[in-house]
DNA sequence: AAACCTAATGTATACGTTTGCGCAACGTGA
DNA sequence: TCACGTTGCGCAAACGTATACATTAGGTTT
């Protein structure tokens, strides 16, 4: 076992102070007197001490750990918003701890582990997880909510998106280019992302007199979107798909072109999530896009503010984002 | 501050036993009668009581945590691989740490606040950080390298990728459809991926009396493989590209695509790391692919056995994942 | 000059585990 | 019966830090 540096006893020793001033020295809100500070922290750099996070989370009961629970980091969706919450907490000296939940058998099981760790927050990102289940195995960790799934009543911390403008100004462009037949090709069963979005446009065509067909069930892959593009094609001739993410939008695309349909003429093709290869020369996806900056930055205010103030409620409005597939944005 | 549960002492209470008991019935290799063992676990979770992890590292100098230092989990390369490592990890009961390094201001800063938490292992996935600085920086944990950086007699566990046998197939393979004319996207300078990708391509040309032209280097993201594929397609005509990743591959196709080049028939296309969005419909790049799951394995079985055992060395092969972007596979 | 306040530091305990050591109880073999 | 090994468990000392409280030195007020 390789020996680790030394501790803040040593380094009193070498200091002449007691460990207590060690200790002062690094939090940053402390009586020490300055010189006696930089003089440890000159030392301290010297002989490479570093504080040992265990101790003291132990003793202080913080960990600055951030539990992230997420489906996964291979889904560009999820890894576009994670890498930034990502930044936003390293910056504040906070460290994650990813939780990958998508394919373990047994997520309970995934979070108790965490938990031992005892984590200061947790954000619930995957949307396959219950809240319910997190809260009472983060027990001690003040929870924000980042899948969409409804609250009723919780009293947690909430970040959630709103495509409902965005969705309408989709509907009204195309509708007013002559557009009739829309249909929705939807994720997950479980999925309250899906419902909401599916909610969103079917208002929106409601508003407008028109109907609203759910034809097909994805599973958020590209794969999926493809399969069941291809049978849906066969099957109906819709002029608008609107897919429940751009994977699934993609896939249809591609389904498409190999029946033959041109898009966007014969077929206008809407995605959600506005993932970055969504916006590649290729797509050119028309899709719903949450402001990541945005949500990430709501993420980590939150956390910085709990568990000291009451949950806080956040809803951030979607943007669009047109590309080709649809074959014009509002105005032209 | 909400009140955790209670602690393995204020258990033995209940239990009528001392806390060593309890603790030895968590741990699996200990001493202690079966059925008082069932009889503390059962106890346990009635009252919903879980070891303190940290007091835990503190005293037995282990955390079981690993940091995995990565450039940043929103471009599928890293992320279809973390996932899988993350995956192996977590059915360890290991917890991952991670470090998104790219656009990080101080990456050494990161990698301090991440020894503190006294991490067993990194995982060096990022080819932007310095071995000897994430060494130094880590002390006591064992270092796993994954970048590809050249090692240079240090000692360390390595698992790296070999494409030397898969570039000279797919050089073969182009050559004797009697393409003539190859060059080379490069990626970032600092990359040694990049250096190594290259390299393999060179020889497997030489091998054929073939020349092999660098005329461009991106920093491997879709936006430059196609800018820099507009400028280069304008100038030179080759046969193939060869891009350093897949992400640049498909701008270089859609580059080509805008100037009226088509693939394959004008231009044979080939990429690096076989993303699953390589395989889409659209793109069907063919590419030179890790086996994922192998060196994710490769990865958690090293770090299973240290720091016990000595360093290891794996070097794995890719394969090739055929597409239409070089018109037919080696067969055809 | 006494009384008092403030700033800077030391002392000692607590945080919740793990683990070496010791002890009791219980066979087992001679 | 005695010596001895084994099993199961308690005792108490770590692990490395933070912090309430005590202490000291120096300055200010009256």
């Amino acid at each position: 076992m390789r020996r680790k540096g030394l501790t803040s006893v040593e380094l009193a020793k070498l200091a002449g102070v007691s460990s207590a001033t060690i200790s002062r020295a690094f939090s940053a809100d402390s009586r020490i007197k300055p010189e006696t500070r930089e003089r440890v922290l000159a030392l301290a750099e010297e002989h490479g001490f570093r504080p040992n996070a265990m101790a003291r989370s132990l003793n202080n009961r913080q960990s600055r750990l951030v539990a992230l629970v997420v489906n996964t980091v291979a889904n560009p969706a999820e890894g576009e918003g994670l890498d930034l919450l990502i930044h936003r907490l390293q910056e504040r000296e906070r460290m994650p701890l990813i939780l990958c939940c998508a394919d373990h058998k047994d997520r309970s099981q995934l979070m108790r582990i965490a938990s031992t760790y005892q984590v200061d927050h947790v954000v619930l990102y995957s949307d396959q997880v219950s809240i319910d289940d997190a809260i009472r195995i983060f027990r001690s960790a003040t929870p924000v909510v980042a899948s969409s799934e409804p609250l009723n009543g919780r009293d947690v911390s909430d970040v959630r998106l709103d495509s409902s403008v965005a969705s309408a100004q989709i509907v009204e462009a195309l509708v007013e280019r002559g557009r009739k037949h829309f249909v929705y090709l939807s994720g997950r069963d479980s999925s309250h992302v899906d419902k909401q979005r599916m909610a969103w446009f079917a208002k929106a065509l409601d508003a407008r007199g028109l109907g609203f067909d759910v034809v097909a069930h994805g599973d958020y892959s590209y794969e999926s979107g493809y399969k069941e593009g291809v049978l849906m094609l066969r099957r109906v001739r819709p002029d608008v798909v609107i897919c429940a993410n751009d994977l699934m939008a993609i896939g249809v695309k591609d389904a498409a072109a190999l029946l033959g349909l041109r898009v966007p003429e014969d077929l206008a093709i809407v995605g959600h999530d506005g993932v970055a290869l969504a916006n590649w020369d290729s797509h050119s996806l028309t899709t719903i896009m949450p402001p990541r900056s945005a949500v990430s930055d709501a993420l980590a205010e939150i956390i910085e503010l709990s568990p000291t103030s009451d949950p806080v409620r956040r809803v951030i409005a979607c943007e669009i984002r047109w590309g080709r597939s649809t074959g014009h944005g509002p105005g032209d």
